[in-house]
DNA sequence: ATATCGTGGAGAACGTTGTTCGCCGAATGA
DNA sequence: TCATTCGGCGAACAACGTTCTCCACGATAT
């Protein structure tokens, strides 16, 4: 460079000193891997909106440029983030007896997923939920529900239907811890105690004239926490789905050892046509 | 060139046809109002990530630092938007009759509304669902679940469970729009149809020993378009919902007449407790 | 053992973002 | 008519994603 060298600390160290040290450093060459892994390092102590390729890059002890041979775009690194998220994810085999409560578990699977990392839901619902990756996740989702003797029209859009209902919970489960750390300090329990105390006054301290309905639930509209909230969603979903059972021939709740994952070809096409699952109709156009 | 004027149409109109014209252009002084019609011009033309202060305050023919007089910061210009675009969200007086109609109604009324400007529902999504100056809506809704006979429990989750349905499916449907336009420019059906093959060939030509109900599903899995898929998972949230009737002493299936908004009293704390609805419990703790 | 080559990280730079600071010009009250 | 106040303007700042050029290192060939 041209001019003078900038102050001591920002000074590449002496070779004599630099070599030796280097060696165990530089002989771990930087894949996209410990990219992901410094990524999820910075997601979760600085959150999504605090995850730069410079922090990553601070991470790992090497500069910024150093990244794009592994990740090519920030767009791509979230995209490998969100594609970890799913790794391993097991989906148990289907067991008639139990479609509900196999769905319930992979519901909550899930949720734990998303919650294992800071804002995770955020960047899940920024993805196209179907990579090339995650069919087998799919898959064996739609054996779940075909084997319980879904029909083929409601099976093709459960799926869509749980993965939003999981993401959009867990968006919203984030963005009141993150309001809650934001606005005090406290990440304890005790600020969502005031928190949920504070609603409930609000709530009850509206004209009852106006809003009956909601004064009359003030006393317990912050009463349950988030599991038992999460849970009883997931019941009515899968209430909804149950009903499905008794229609179209279907069988009628839950019988005993028929189907597993062999009995594709006989239920196939079913009563007429059945009906899309990852497929999208046309956009509907912008109305103003 | 660091001096020169730039081409013609760059630069401001000559004072003497300025000044006259100026003044019923500066005659409106730039409310806050004005700035979020700028902003919804700008959202429909450049999409979410085109949203950026210079170019609202060129939309509006000011300077950046103008905004900064009425808005304060960007993210409280994405509230106003989020705001606005419930504004005047109608919701009808209970007919216990009608409830589950009803209720879809409202959940269409809301689809539309996200999709009445492009990449709305990704700002709806990233903001806390109840404002104060949408507790009329709440209230409102609070009142179609009560007298349609559902539980208090139910109600109390319920409603975040349809918005979360509502703001993650329309996100989904954005999503797959603007890639759909990203990759190429044919916004009509046409890219649509092309894609659903694309789609169905590609479920189909999957290995069926390892993907049997993948590609048992794979000649209908994008044969239904965006409303009827959308229709089908309200169907089943509904229907879950219908289970709740019979429940607890409640009326059995949708009975006539009773119950109009003065109920609230009668059936106030019903069976035990009743529970949460916005109310959120404590954060899980970050798995690892 | 020496010279050559190629790869991958380093550093600086570019264009763009949200936001802030100091200034000016035009309305308003005395 | 003067002083004051307020709203818009231009410039600037820090930080972002991304790209460019260059250099040092290890491996290969002679």
């Amino acid at each position: 460079m041209s001019t003078g060298p900038a102050s001591d600390d920002t000074l590449p160290a002496t070779p004599w000193e630099r070599s030796p040290r280097r060696r165990p450093a530089a002989r771990v060459p930087l894949t996209p891997e410990r990219v992901v892994d410094a990524a999820y390092e910075v997601l979760d102590r600085e959150g999504l909106d605090g995850l730069t390729m410079r922090r990553v890059a601070a991470e790992l002890g090497t500069a910024v440029s150093a990244l794009y041979a592994h990740v090519s775009s920030k767009d791509e690194l979230l995209e490998l983030m969100y594609q970890r998220m799913f790794a391993g994810l097991e989906i148990p085999d289907p067991d008639p007896d139990r479609w509900q409560e196999q769905i319930k578990e992979f519901a909550r699977a899930g949720r734990a997923r998303l919650l294992a990392h800071r804002d995770m839901a955020r960047i899940s619902m920024a993805h196209v939920p179907f990579t090339a990756g995650l069919l087998p996740q799919l898959e064996r989702m739609l054996a779940l529900f075909r084997n319980a003797g879904l029909p083929d029209r409601i099976t093709a859009v459960v799926g869509d239907m749980l993965s939003t209902y999981l993401e959009g919970f867990t968006l919203e489960e984030e963005m009141w811890a993150a309001r809650l750390a934001a606005q005090d300090g406290g990440d304890g329990t005790a600020a969502w105690e005031r928190m949920r105390a504070e609603m409930e006054a609000y709530f009850a301290s509206l004209p009852p004239d106006r809003f009956p309905h909601l004064t009359a639930l003030s006393g317990v509209m912050a009463d349950e926490d988030q599991d038992q909230r999460f849970e009883a969603g997931l019941e009515i979903i899968v209430r909804g789905l149950a009903t499905y059972l008794d229609e179209d021939g279907a069988r009628p709740a839950a019988p005993r050892g028929a189907a597993d994952t062999a009995d594709t070809a006989d239920r196939g096409a079913g009563p007429g046509r059945t009906a899309g699952g990852t497929g999208h109709g046309r956009p509907a156009p912008p109305q103003d």
